[in-house]
RNA sequence: GGAGGAGUACCCAAGUCCGGCUGAAGGGAUCGGUCUUGAAAACCGACAGGGGUGUUAAAGCCCGCGGGGGUUCGAAUCCCUCCUCCUCCGCCA
């Protein structure tokens, strides 16, 4: 949610900077005149409020003396009729203006680039060679299916397609990369470990952006119940909502692991085969909240610790910066991280590491303060998968493929999967 | 799922039956001070946090007793509804 005071004094600059997104806000022009109406309406019925409290005194005195006060009675009847209609409005008007401003996207950071499309993302690094097979290599669901350690078939008998089972050494080498990236994240890298709820309510919901406007998007339990999470940082981001964070513990850092569901509403016939798109998918995520001054150094810190994983698993990638039209609803800034696909001959999303500045923290009420006299204020909360554990297996089934049709353990991995060295 | 009980400010807690000098007592914690070599104790003082509105800034005003509605001139107090927690019973990994 952007700040209303901002949006108040610079209307024109904000405006012009959304405008570099690929969102439709139109409803923008309309906040001038809620924001108006919203504030002449509470200034008519504030003023009769103060009358009435003044008067109730007055009668209550009057009472006291048991002298009569029918006359007072009978005008306050009046007033607080007129209190009632003013109030309904008030509450439409707010209805109005809330749904208004909860449809608008983040502002920008400058240092995005700015563009349309996903063309237009700029990629900042790359890292580790590109691997060259001797063989014609083969796409993971392939190798996996001869292998006997991914299931897709069975899982569509029992459930329904973009799902899967992991079967033996399959099902170890996810466990196995979820433990790796967990303790490499609590132990290296400083964040506590949370194992969620993987279900959460409409507000939380609301709170980091997904909805209203995603809705589609998320797996809803019971009509205007519980959202299945599409990723960790819903629960995760909302444990501190509506709270005020003591600003000695922060910058705080959390990470935690889920399973993440997603309706994948608008992609139907994209990724139909394998497990880069599946309606259920496990993700290790890392979430912090930080001090305003700091979030963007954060972002950078955050990223490098996403890359970490990459660079121990030894696979290839690189990092975009995402320009304006593609940074999605919520982020200031959002660095994607691509993971090297051979079978798709090019990079794919393996994490999304953002900076969503006061823009959750406003939605949510997410405050701090820096010590115990001063002022509470907006934290700046940011987030990035530390990795979607489904394309890393996926990545490492195709980047450590052999000519046998067997795969290599990346080395960081085979504490975690019993010692072997191959799978095959 | 059934039967009871509870939710008041940073924490504890009075007030709720019977609506109005409660626009929320008291205690603890915290902060400041006196005393002390320093501290503790004791004593004195401060202490509702937040949001909205307003303004150059402020003052003022409005809203806050779990959330939302209602009754009333007036609600912590009466009514409805939802949520959360506790106790017991049932079921259950």
């Amino acid at each position: 949610m952007l700040d209303v005071k901002l949006l108040r004094a610079n209307f024109n600059e904000v405006k012009e900077k959304l405008q570099h997104r690929n969102e439709d806000i139109s409803d923008l022009d309309r906040f001038e005149e809620l924001d108006q109406k919203r504030r002449n309406i509470i200034q008519e019925v504030e003023e009769l409020k103060n009358r009435r409290n003044t008067v109730s005194q007055e009668i209550s005195q009057l009472k006291r003396e048991k002298k009569d006060a029918d006359d007072l009675i009978r005008e306050m009847k009046n007033v607080s009729t007129k209190v009632k209609e003013l109030d309904e409005v008030l509450r439409q008007v707010d209805e109005d203006l809330s749904q208004l401003l909860l449809r608008l996207p983040n502002i920008p950071h400058e240092s995005a680039p700015v563009g349309t499309s996903e063309e237009e993302n700029e990629v900042v690094r790359t890292w580790g060679d590109v691997p060259k097979f001797s063989f014609e290599e083969k796409a993971h669901w392939d190798i996996a299916t001869e292998l006997g350690i991914l299931d897709f078939e069975r899982a569509s008998k029992v459930t329904g397609s973009r799902f899967v089972f992991y079967k033996g050494m399959g099902a170890r080498l996810e466990r196995a990369l979820i433990n790796f990236m967990m303790d490499l994240h609590q132990d290296e890298h400083g964040y506590e470990e949370v194992l969620p709820p993987y279900m959460v309510n409409r507000d939380s919901m609301t709170g980091t952006g997904q909805l209203p406007k995603f809705e589609e998007d998320a797996f809803k339990i019971r009509e205007e119940e519980y959202f299945l999470i599409p990723t960790a940082e819903v629960p995760v981001t909302n444990m501190h909502r509506d709270e005020i964070i003591n600003g000695e513990e922060l910058p705080k850092a959390y990470t935690a692991y889920s399973a993440c569901f997603r309706s994948e509403a608008g992609s139907a016939g994209r990724d139909t085969r394998g497990l880069i798109r599946q309606h259920q998918f496990n993700k290790v995520e890392l979430v912090r909240f930080v001090k305003p001054e700091e979030s963007y150094e954060q972002l950078e810190l955050l990223t490098s610790q996403a890359e970490k994983v990459l660079q121990l698993l030894g696979l290839p990638y690189q990092v975009l910066s995402m320009c304006t039209g593609d940074l999605g609803f919520t982020a200031a800034k959002k660095y994607d991280i691509e993971v090297w696909i051979p079978s798709n001959n090019s990079y794919r999303e393996i994490s999304s590491c953002s900076n969503f500045e006061a823009f959750q923290a406003r939605r949510a009420n997410i405050r701090f303060k820096r010590d115990s006299k001063s002022k509470a204020e907006f934290v700046h909360t940011l987030n990035g998968s530390g990795l979607a554990v489904g394309r890393t297996v996926a990545a490492i089934l195709e980047n450590y493929q052999q000519e046998d049709g067997s795969v290599l353990i990346p080395e960081v991995l085979r504490p975690y999967m019993g010692g072997k060295e191959v799978i095959k």
